[in-house]
DNA sequence: TGTACATCAGTGAACGCGCGTTCACTGATGTAC
DNA sequence: TGTACATCAGTGAACGCGCGTTCACTGATGTAC
């Protein structure tokens, strides 16, 4: 199933997943995403690409769409649903820590303008933040949950940024949680 | 002192300010920089930037000191110190309309890892960074003012960046301050 | 006041680069009879 | 079971593009005597 299954044959086998692969480990290394370096990565020819995708927009909104789900996962996984400010505090962590891990890719889900035409991208993200708002919702009752659903999702975007670009440092990942941590701390209704 | 002044001479006059203001034009305009095009707008050879700038990365730098001076001033300008977390969500309101008038420079300022070889650069942002805690000092005393300002800022920039990337909606100006103090409001100690 | 000359601020052509994309193609695969 | 042929998934060369930057240059300016 890996790339080097059907190795030296003319056809790859599973060219699309492995250009999925090999551009989703590009992002993590923090290079920029250029269709001939991903082909060369793939070991393949630049045209190869445009037999499974229509042109670079396809790619990266394929590419988005992984990452959004996988943000989704990360969020949600091996807990049960949030219902404490504490629990909102680490959906923030794992939201920056995200972004830290793999930050050419959460670039390229945010950082632009994004293709509404693709369904499967809006569903996506759509998700996220139906997500985050029915949490908020849950976890303080009574407040307006889209106005807190916003803030909390802002807080923990800006801080992404912020660390991403340098603005904060990032050289410790502890550093990062707590200072994580301390912002929401200091912030949220009813946590202090 | 316009460009005009010194119009049709072969020396510029001043050009160096020239191509700060031509550069701030084009990125109002959400254009992105290229040293060509910048160029061509100011009605000079793309070579003529070498006597006023060793290279892009100066003049990004140059035009990233204006930036930050200008949304200190933006913060800054028409009120007396900021006293009340009224105040305070005024504060990220005007953050976030500085982002949206000026996407471009915005994203120079902050969507990168900045050149700290730059002293003004270095000096302006933390005299932001200094203002703002020393805001959240005044505002919430007892509180730990680090943690505070770290939030703020974070939602702010969170705010600002989701509105700039379409994931907020960044039709309507008013709209957008609505949602900003919203957030601000359903979130920020002793507002509510 | 006029001239010689150094300095300064531009020009225009050219460089090499990597990019996304198109073109005409060919080798491998699968299917119908 | 074997063969003919359509289809599919790649290749390799080439396109035009705008970019940042360098080079050798020239026209304008200012200064010393």
């Amino acid at each position: 199933m890996t790339a080097t299954a059907t190795r030296s044959t003319y056809h790859h086998g599973d060219l699309r997943a492995a250009l999925v692969a090999a551009a989703n480990e590009m992002l993590e290394q923090g290079e920029p995403l250029s269709l001939r370096a991903l082909a060369r990565r793939a070991g393949v020819s630049p045209t190869a690409l445009y037999r499974h995708f229509a042109d670079k927009e396809a790619l990266e909104s394929a590419l988005a769409v992984r990452g959004l789900r996988d943000l989704f996962t990360d969020l949600t996984a091996g807990k049960a649903a949030p219902s404490t400010p504490k629990d909102v505090t680490e959906l923030g962590v794992r939201y920056v820590r995200f972004a830290l891990r793999r930050p050419e890719l959460f670039k390229l889900m945010f950082g632009r303008e994004c293709d509404d035409q693709d369904d499967e991208r809006v569903r996506a993200a759509a998700a996220l933040h139906d997500y985050l708002a029915a949490v908020m919702a849950d976890v303080f009752p009574g407040s307006p949950a889209d106005d807190l659903a916003t803030a909390g999702w802002g807080l923990a975007h800006g801080l992404a940024f912020l660390h991403l670009d340098g603005k904060l440092p990032k050289d410790k990942p502890r550093a990062v949680d707590r200072r994580v941590r301390a912002a929401y701390a200091a912030i949220l209704p009813t946590t202090n």
